[in-house]
DNA sequence: ATTAAAGTTTACTTTTTTGTACATTATAAT
DNA sequence: ATTATAATGTACAAAAAAGTAAACTTTAAT
C-alpha cells in the first residue's frame, strides 16, 4: 500500500492554497515554483481539485485558486478518498476477479475483511483533522526550532480529541 | 489509498497454499483454477512470493508449492509490505520532490507527518496477525452459516489479543 | 480596443503496473 | 531413456498512472 502522486501532490496544493494570505488565490505559477512543480503537472492537479469541488478558480489576469469551503470544511479523510480513493470500499469484490465474473471468494472472504479492518483503522486515525488543523499545527511548529515533529502532532491530537 | 493487484492477488495465494492439505503443495495450474488467473499469471505472483522467501518450489513432476515457514510465523503485514510496500517509510522524503534533489518541505512537514500516522494506525491493526489466524477464521467461520463475518472478525481480535 | 496574465481543455508522451507468451530446466513415473 | 508434468526465466503487450505541450478562453490593466 501506497500513496499515490495525486494524494501527495494534491494535498500539498492544498495546504499551499490554504495557507495563502492573498484575496484572489495563489495562481498555478506561484504553485508551480513554490512545490517545484512543471506549471502543466501543477494545472492538471488543480483541475481535479476544482471538479471535486474543493477549490474555487478566479480567471483572468491576477486570477488564481482558492478554497472551496472553508478549511475547518475540509476533511482530510474526505480529501484523500477523493484523490486516490480508498482501501476498501462496499464495491470491492468487483475489482479483483480474475477470470470470472463474480469473484471466486464470494461469501467469507478473509481478504475483504482485512482491508475492511485497515480502512478502518485509517478513517479512525484520520477522524476530525481537517486542513485547517494542518495548517495551524504548522505555524504553532512553525515557532520554535526543537521538538517541531512533536508539537505538531499534539496539536492535531488536540485538535481530534475536541470532536 | 489503494490496495494493489499483486498485494491482492499475492495474498491469495498464500491463503490457498497455506490451507492445502497436500504434502508436496499447490501447482500453478491448481491455483490458476482456483483463483482463476491464467498459468503466466499465477507463475509470476508465486516468483515474487518464492524470492522474498514466504514460499519454497518443489519441480519436477508432481511438484508445486509450500510455505517457506509455517503459518504461525507469517505476519500479514510483513506479507503485505513485501508484496506492496508502506505507506510510510524513512526514505519517504526522496520519493515526491518535484523538480529539485531535495523535497522542498524539508524540516516540518505536515504531509509527513500525516502518513506516519496512517502507517502507524495501519500497523496496529494488523499487530500480530499471522497467515495462521487467517486460515482458522476461515474454517471456524465455515461451521455455520449465520454471522459467518462476525465470527471471522472475533477471530481475528482473540489471537490479536493473546500477543 | 489591445495586451498581458491568468485559468481551461485536449491531446500526447513517458513510466509504472499488470498481465501474457513461450522457450528452458527439473524431476517423477513409465 | 523417454515422457509427462511441473517450475523458471526472459521477453513482450496492454493498461493505468504520471507528467508534458500547446492551443484556447477569460478578465484586469493599459
Amino acid at each position: 500500500m501506497k500513496i499515490s502522486a495525486q494524494e501527495e501532490y494534491g494535498l500539498r496544493c492544498m495546504i499551499a492554497i490554504a495557507s495563502s494570505k492573498k484575496d484572489n488565490g495563489l495562481s498555478i505559477p506561484e504553485i508551480s515554483k513554490m512545490e517545484r512543480l512543471s506549471e502543466p503537472h501543477v494545472a492538471k492537479i488543480l483541475s481535479i481539485l476544482r471538479k471535486t469541488g474543493y477549490i474555487k478558480s478566479i480567471r483572468g489576469q491576477g486570477g488564481g485558486y482558492i478554497l472551496a469551503r472553508s478549511p475547518e470544511a475540509i476533511l482530510i479523510s474526505d480529501l484523500l478518498s477523493s484523490l486516490g480513493g480508498r482501501v476498501f470500499t462496499p464495491e470491492f469484490c468487483d475489482r479483483f476477479n480474475g477470470h470470472t465474473e463474480e469473484c471466486v471468494h464470494k461469501g467469507v472472504c478473509p481478504i475483504n475483511i482485512l482491508w475492511e479492518k485497515i480502512q478502518i483503522a485509517i478513517d479512525r486515525a484520520l477522524h476530525g483533522i481537517t486542513l485547517s488543523d494542518i495548517i495551524k499545527g504548522l505555524n504553532n511548529a512553525g515557532d520554535k526550532n526543537s521538538n517541531q515533529k512533536h508539537l505538531f502532532m499534539q496539536n492535531i491530537a488536540n485538535a481530534q480529541v475536541k470532536r
